[in-house]
RNA sequence: GCGCCUGUAGCUCAGUGGAUAGAGCACUGGCCUCCGGAGCCAGGUGCCGCAGGUUCAAAUCCUGCCAGGCGCGCCA
């Protein structure tokens, strides 16, 4: 097979000639599959070479943008790159369009066709063979392919669901998960050194609520007068876990005076509860590296260490008996209460105790998921890290919408106070781990998410989990199938392959080339969601790929028949199989699909979705 | 009152400086002798909430307004 660039692509990335690279590398994220990058390449080089030859006056260029155009007719790629040089080099943007592309045509073998388009565009068609590198690299790399360095190796703390330990997560806490699962898989895929992690909530008054609430229970079990508290929890959860906690304590707590019987209680339930997260979670395919008790910052001193620190700075002060942050010293609206009138800490004193320890622990980047209601105490994280000394690109707060719950298009209602909501475990157990994953990464996360679990549970093509699962299910049927016909499937350096040319063929192949710069945006946008599209649209050109033409030769039976019912009856459906079913297309084929589920698979994995191989 | 988020097709949403703004669903009608029909094809919709501004270029950036959601605690 002879490609163009077959030998870079083999390499990996493609490099950049060195004299040119000392400019090419500052203000870049490089992006992009292999054949962008060529293309950009050739872009910087006849720009390069214009200059020489004082067709630009410029002496710096911005790296080209090289973009799959919005229209197919318009070519294979094209670029803006004319249109931004062209206010440094003042002149029309389509004059410089064209000048660059008669340079590109000099100097440049492998664009077929370079043409320009108002208001500057540059278009480009590449030869089909362009492409085929794309496969071998995604042959060589696998499970790697789309992976980049950018990251650098840098330590990332990604904290997220910290759902208060007092009852079972719902589907906010369910959406922030499985948001938290990709990213840090996203972020791992584009080279950062990723940690999970989950902030227990185990100290302040919730907790004491939820003492005060089981105890209350317990109580009423053993027939004793009791008061539940106001405001405390009532979901039917709470009297299990009394139940559970007299099972194993018996009457024992009665003799303890209701201050010992109370924490034992509240020690007990937010054990429980937070072991009952954690099954839920692991079910629901996510795990954590750690889980930070926030009572242990307090039993080590963590927070006032934390305090000190600051005021030895000034940065905390004492005022009406209570001890405040100045925040409003680093953009905060005002400053705010780490210590109360009656001694309490609040919790922006864990918070502040505890990203101080975030940040002493190493990391280079912190990102917390939180709920959108949240959002007020933005400003307030920001001031805690940059009165540490950090910048604030060093904290990234992902806000979370709600979730509305649908059935067949109804809302369901949920009451708390009822205690009748539907679970995060309820939804798993209806619905699957996969399709929820799937769906709550849809939507962009700042956006409200409507989660049909009717739709979910479907199994056609309306429901778009399937969509894409069925696409991985049935390129594994064929590989099945080409397997018990003793059809091999050839590495991709020994497949003819030439013998794709049919547009459905150069779309897959198209695709499959985005896949490495669709990872480095959304990693770098914190935007997993673009996967789910991603995958919908390869899947989606799969499909028809496999509708209109056939992979594997038909089978000597249904030769004999179409010979036996003679030449004449294939009419309109003929143009399905039209395709002269040469041997080389067949494993032309096999190897581009072989690749196409390779990408699928990769792609759902970062959703920490499976990839069925029957459904 | 102040702040943040959202406003794009009937519905749910992509698109966040580039060309004639897209997809799925819903609706209508087609397509299975054949590698998985859990699939495919064909039909048409938009003052991109409104009004200004910046720009060669705005759904995208800025300002103001309107509507919805959420915040504004010595609660978490």
């Amino acid at each position: 097979m002879k490609s163009p660039f077959a030998c870079e692509a083999r390499r990996g990335y493609v490099r950049f000639p060195p004299l040119f690279s000392s400019f090419l590398l500052f203000d870049t994220v490089m992006s992009a599959g292999i054949v962008q990058e060529q293309v950009a390449s050739a872009i910087t080089d006849a720009l390069l070479q214009a200059q020489e030859r004082g067709f630009l006056q410029s002496t710096h260029f911005p790296q080209p943008i090289v973009d799959f155009p919005k229209r197919e007719e318009w070519g294979d790629l094209s670029s803006s790159v004319a249109m931004v040089i062209a206010k440094q080099e003042k002149r029309p943007p389509l004059e410089v369009a064209q000048m660059i592309a008669d340079q590109l045509r000099t100097s440049c073998t492998f664009l077929e066709k370079i043409s320009v388009a108002p208001p500057g565009f540059l278009n480009f068609s590449l030869q089909q063979d362009c492409w085929f590198p794309v496969l071998e690299e995604i042959e060589r790399t696998g499970d790697l392919y789309g992976h980049s360095k950018i990251g650098q190796g840098q330590r990332v703390l990604l904290e997220f669901v910290s759902a208060n330990p007092t009852g079972p997560l719902h589907m906010g806490h369910g959406r922030g998960a499985a948001l938290g699962e990709a990213l840090a898989r996203l972020l791992r895929s584009a080279g950062y050194e990723v940690d999970k992690e989950y902030y227990i909530n185990d100290a302040g008054r919730q907790m004491k609520l939820l003492a005060d609430s089981v105890y209350a229970r317990y109580l009423e079990m053993h027939g004793r007068e009791y008061s539940f508290p106001e405001d405390g929890y009532h979901g039917d959860y709470i009297k299990a876990l009394a139940q559970a906690m007299d099972r194993v304590k018996g009457m024992d707590l009665l003799a303890l005076n209701p201050e010992d019987a109370r924490r034992e209680c509240g020690h007990w339930a937010s054990r429980e509860l937070v072991r009952a997260i954690q099954e839920d979670l692991a079910q629901f395919g996510v795990e954590f590296e750690t889980w930070y008790s926030e009572a242990s910052l307090f039993a080590s001193g963590s927070i006032q260490a934390a305090l000190n620190d600051l005021e030895q700075r000034d940065l905390v002060f004492t005022q009406d008996d209570a001890t405040w942050f100045r925040s409003s010293r680093f953009q905060d609206e005002k400053d705010r209460v780490v210590c109360k009138q009656d001694g309490d800490y609040t919790y922006l004193a864990s918070d502040i105790a505890y990203h101080f320890d975030k940040l002493r622990r190493g990391y280079g980047w912190l990102i917390n998921i939180w709920g959108a209601d949240h959002h007020g105490y933005v400003p307030r994280m920001q001031a805690v890290i940059k009165a540490f000394g950090y910048g604030d690109d060093c904290l990234r707060v992902v806000l979370v919408q709600m979730v509305r719950l649908l059935r067949g298009g109804n809302k369901v209602e949920m009451s708390k106070r009822a205690g009748e909501f539907i679970t995060l475990q309820d939804v798993v157990d209806e619905v699957g781990a996969d399709a929820a994953k799937f769906f709550f990464l849809m939507r962009r996360s700042d956006t409200h998410l409507e989660f049909d679990l009717e739709l979910a549970k479907k199994q056609s093509n309306e429901n778009p989990v399937y969509y894409v699962q069925y696409a991985h299910a049935r390129l594994a049927s064929l590989f099945r199938t080409a397997h018990e016909r003793g059809i091999r499937v050839s590495p991709v350096g020994e497949a003819p392959l030439s013998a794709l040319v049919q547009p459905e063929e150069i779309r897959l192949m198209k695709q499959l080339s985005g896949f490495p710069g669709l990872l480095e945006a959304s990693a770098m946008a914190l935007e997993p969601h673009r996967i789910t599209f991603y995958l919908l649209e390869l899947a989606g050109l799969l499909h028809v790929f496999y509708y209109k033409h056939r992979v594997l030769p038909p089978r000597v039976d249904d030769v004999k028949e179409e010979e036996a019912d003679g030449p004449d009856h294939d009419g309109d459906a003929s143009e399905l199989v039209r395709d002269v079913l040469s041997r080389e297309l067949t494993m032309a084929r096999l190897v581009l699909l072989q690749q196409v589920q390779t990408v699928i698979k990769n792609g759902l994995g970062l959703l920490g979705v499976s990839a069925p191989e029957r459904m």
